[in-house]
RNA sequence: GCGCCCGUAGCUCAGUGGAUCAGAGCAGCGGACUUCUAAUCCGCAGGUCGGAGGUUCGAGUCCUCCCGGGCGCGCCA
């Protein structure tokens, strides 16, 4: 359904048949021959490459060759023009009834257009959100989390088997920290007063209901009790809670994982020690001594003899840590274990969605996945650059120290999940994002959610006026289908098809690249295309949809405002936004 | 000091495996409506793609260095 591919064959063939009629030397690779958009649209359809690539192994010049693929390939009936332009250059112009095929395929796949069955792509494992139990997940979660989905949901459209997972870190010292905090507000639902809360305990309030549930179950026989006696009830039951309110919280907004994998019964499963005694058998786990840091030395550096991870063998800075002086794992270890229990799993690709202060990680990590894996399986980190939250142009100011910030449910619930979702991905990962609640509830063309959603809704207006208008028509997608596309004939509604028919591509290459930024600029395109088409009606009324008495036009205007619904929310769907009726 | 990410129009950003004459939105200017066929559209204007080298038939894209910004840098996760 990629016509790209389509015609990238259909050359191949062609410069075989030529190389077989002693036109061209025998035995040519054609693996780096190309097909693509051209940049500008005035070169045609597409260009391809293929003179290029060939000029050198074949001897001769590209225009040559160039020339002698313009024959075959300008005498095909959907070819209107093939023309040598460039150093070499062959761009192909399209006939209008090529643009009706792809249309029709459009139409017959309807919510599958797009889909790639045989697209392999392996076993895939997308690790996002993994927020720490210790509190309610703010908004910089929600751009890892909607990333993830969207790009697990893409994959997944894109013909891999994905599986797509959170990693609860409910063990360390954060875990203990939180079950004292708990025990705080277990006392203050005791009748205690508790005063300020002490640093390094979590200040939120929402820890309060923890504690009142606590003193509910317990009555005061932990009230006095040593740490001991309680830290362990008291912390699994604040991580309960805490994730019991981060599904809450992802579930609001429509995302969803595969797989919870807990980070402290991978430990007391003996996976740690099992990761890293494999390691030590690959004689990568050694006991050494580090180098100070350059240029920032900490005040209380001392050299010390540690458990260490030979990472520089796989092209890290410097050899990781892998257990602390209290003889307990470092973080590093059990990620470690983790991902050696992933790679166990079966996985092909491991896909992980952090912030952007885990960038110092990156390296560690793909050595750890290297030396477990033997090279067979990718580690491909994505990283998410923080979000800025604004109000009316000024950033909205977040303390977490003072436990004051916004959540990712205070913003879900002010603007929609639909909004969050979209805005989320109007910009690449890796670029910081700036979320205005002015402009994103906004409904304008400042604001993209509305302005995809806006164009959707047009599609099924139209189509349900054309329902009551003309009773008669058949507005099932298999009649449409069989509509005649060939009144289809002005540039713009050549131009929305063009649009419509680039969507596998879009759906392939956000899926290799692992950006599913990608769908949401490509549906501002194809949204932009529909409107344009829409307005022409108003200035022009041949051009409405619903042409009365031309029955055979306005099936065919019909069947192209169903392809393009359809195609919208096919992909709105991808990235988890609704692709609504109407918008009032 | 080192590592990673980024630098494209006044602003916010796209730019798909390197490929033919650099794109969009906003803001600005000029046009098209009694609102699910104007919450929209059309046109105009706006850039030595941070700088300098290198590789190449060809570089916003790859390599090196420099400048500027962000994130991080031994027992935090």
């Amino acid at each position: 359904m990629n016509y790209f591919h389509t015609l990238r064959e259909r050359i191949r063939v062609e410069l075989a048949l030529l190389a077989e009629a002693g036109a061209l030397p025998k035995g040519l690779e054609f693996g780096g021959i190309a097909v693509d958009p051209p940049r500008e649209s005035n070169h045609g359809d597409v260009a391809t490459n293929a003179a290029l690539v060939l000029a050198k192994p074949a001897g001769m010049a590209p225009q040559k060759i160039a020339a002698l693929l313009a024959e075959p390939m300008g005498a095909h009936a959907d070819t209107e023009r093939a023309e040598v332009a460039g150093p070499g250059f062959l761009n192909l112009t399209f006939r209008d009834s090529f643009w009706h095929k792809r249309l029709a395929e459009a139409l017959a796949a309807r919510d599958d257009f797009g889909r790639i069955r045989d697209g392999g792509g392996g076993r895939v494992n997308v690790e996002y959100v993994s927020a720490n139990p210790t509190g309610p997940m703010h908004v910089g979660h929600a751009r890892g989390a909607v990333f993830g989905d969207a790009l697990a949901s893409v994959l997944t459209f894109a013909g891999a088997d994905v599986t797509s997972e959170f990693f609860i870190n409910d063990a360390g010292a954060q875990v203990e920290a939180l079950a004292r905090s708990t025990h705080l507000r277990y006392r203050q639902a005791l009748g205690h007063e508790i005063g300020e809360i002490p640093a390094g305990m979590y200040p939120g309030d929402y820890l309060v209901p923890v504690g009142q549930q606590l003193a509910a179950t317990y009555g005061k026989t932990y009230e006095n009790a040593p740490e001991a006696e309680w830290r362990d009830a008291f912390g699994d039951a604040a991580v309960a809670a805490m994730m019991r309110e981060i599904r809450g919280d992802l579930d609001a907004l429509g995302v969803r994982h595969d797989v919870f994998t807990s980070e402290s019964e991978l430990v007391a499963a003996g996976k740690v020690d099992d990761t890293l005694s494999t390691l030590r058998g690959k004689g990568l786990i050694y006991e050494g001594v580090l180098e100070p840091p350059k240029g920032k030395e900490p005040e209380d550096w001392e050299p010390r003899e540690q458990t260490l991870f030979r990472s520089t063998d796989f092209g890290d800075d410097i050899d990781r840590p892998v257990r602390k002086s209290d003889g307990s794992w470092t973080y590093f270890a059990t990620d470690t274990a983790y991902h050696a229990d992933k790679i166990a799993r079966g996985f092909d690709t491991l896909i992980n969605v952090w912030g952007a202060d885990h960038g110092g990680y990156i390296k560690r990590m793909r050595a750890v996945v290297e030396a477990l894996s033997g090279g067979e399986v990718a580690l491909d980190v994505q990283l998410c650059q923080l979000v800025r939250l604004m109000r009316r142009g000024q950033p909205v100011k977040m303390s977490k120290r003072a436990g004051e910030f916004v959540t990712l449910r205070d913003v879900t619930d002010e603007v929609g999940k639909d909004v969050v979702r979209f805005i989320m991905l109007t910009r690449r990962n890796d670029a910081p994002l700036d979320f205005d609640f002015a402009t994103v509830t906004e409904q304008s063309r400042d604001n993209p959610v509305f302005y995809v959603q806006y164009a959707h809704a047009r599609c099924r207006s139209v189509l349900r006026n054309a329902a009551t208008e003309l009773p008669a028509l058949d507005l099932s997608p298999a009649a449409l289908a069989d509509a005649d596309l060939g009144c289809l004939t002005h540039p713009d509604e050549i131009a929305l098809i063009k649009s419509l028919a680039g969507w596998p591509r879009v759906v392939e290459a956000a899926a290799e690249a692992h950006e599913p930024h990608r769908i949401a600029f490509y549906l501002r395109e194809l949204a932009a295309c529909f409107h344009t088409l829409w307005t022409r009606g108003k200035e022009d009324a041949t051009l409405r949809f619903l042409i009365p008495g031309d029955e055979a036009r306005t099936a065919a205007r019909l069947a192209l405002v169903s392809g393009c619904a359809s195609g919208l929310a096919v992909g709105l769907r991808i990235i988890g936004v609704t692709p609504a009726e109407e918008l009032r």
